[in-house]
DNA sequence: CCACCTCCGTAACAACTGTTACGGTAACAA
DNA sequence: TTGTTACCGTAACAGTTGTTACGGAGGTGG
């Protein structure tokens, strides 16, 4: 039987274990023993704290979808204008250096894993809905007297680079360096005139 | 031992089977039964013809790569001037009908796949350098009096938020509807000043 | 000291994986 | 007919997969 409900501690290993898994070996290596070996336990402990593999994705998900909220929500508060807080924020979705590559290398993993589980779907599409969401209000605080609808759509033009981007950079960084890419958001929030 | 020299349409085949399971199934069930089913034969066939499920794979995607490269020259062709051009060619990036949404789905399952193949990454590499090189061309077409450097800014642009608005509209059509996806890409058209 | 209970490692299960070896069938040549 | 050869289905192989069942270690309460 599974135990949800007890140790934290272990549930954000084994969650750390499922990022490092997918990240440095990728969707198709991601199985329950990978998983207890980076986590430096066995299956037994991983299928005693989830029901089966696919309850410790959701989980690994969730998990990883709070974590990125917080840190999203620390640099936007740590910005001194509007027009900043949009540009770090969206810097943070970037495959700029070695922990947010390998996010948008687990990205890209959940995506694919998301074509066989409509669970895992449904978590992509809430956590996406509220990034586009975060962007929208960020994009309204840059530029105040924008239409609404203009709002919306630069801010998910925005969010389809960003993410498209951070993709092409995890299979190419040679050619979408930290550089290339931050200017590659910095053209296009100009071109949109939110430089 | 496998004869990769002979029967074309087999071969034709079973690079739609791998297209088609990737694209229903995912990359997880990629299996090189499902693929034999898909293509209505058994794991027989596909072990004669390719040495292992790598070069399956790897077959499958220079397949489709050419395959696409043949149908986005086609509609660069088509186009009566080059702005035209450069807009036709990107939205048949978008996921904008099943066989476009299809080719997406299939983009990210590779791109997953690429993280522990580095043949698959390099052939990623190789096509995505050809896209942008003829995403370059096709700006410096459409705005003849740019400087190289803006152009390959713009074109790398229109690019990523291409690739990023087709990968989330697999995972979330409701919201990235066709129109929606084609309005993305007018509005940074526009704003890079080549509506 | 002991019963109890939580936690988790061990070992096994059936199903599935990629891959190999073998056999049969159909076409074609002599 | 007979021999040859390309083609491909059948069946099996060893290894891996998710999952289950069991047992023991270590603390806790009485």
């Amino acid at each position: 039987m599974s135990r949800p409900s007890h140790g934290g501690a272990t549930d954000e290993r084994l969650t750390r274990a499922v990022h490092d898994v997918l990240a440095r070996q990728g969707l198709e290596r991601l199985t329950i023993r990978a998983v207890a070996t980076a986590a430096g336990c066995t299956t037994g402990l991983v299928m005693h704290r989830f029901p089966n593999r696919r309850a410790l994705l959701l989980h690994a998900r969730r998990t990883m979808h709070e974590n990125a909220r917080a840190r999203v929500e620390a640099i936007e508060a740590a910005a001194p204008d509007p027009r900043t807080a949009l540009r770090d924020v969206l810097r943070n979705g970037l495959s700029l250096d070695e922990p947010t590559t390998d996010a948008s290398v687990v990205w890209v993993g959940f995506l694919a894993a998301s074509v066989t589980d409509p669970e895992l779907t449904a978590e992509h599409r809430a956590h996406n809905a509220s990034w586009r969401q975060r962007i929208t209000r960020l994009v309204a605080s840059a530029a105040p007297d924008w239409p609404a609808e203009r709002v919306r759509t630069v801010a998910y033009a925005l969010v389809a680079m960003v993410e498209g981007a951070a993709a092409l950079a995890t299979a190419d960084p040679d050619t979408f360096t930290p550089a290339e890419q931050t200017g590659l958001l910095d053209a296009t929030l100009a071109a949109h005139g939110l430089a």
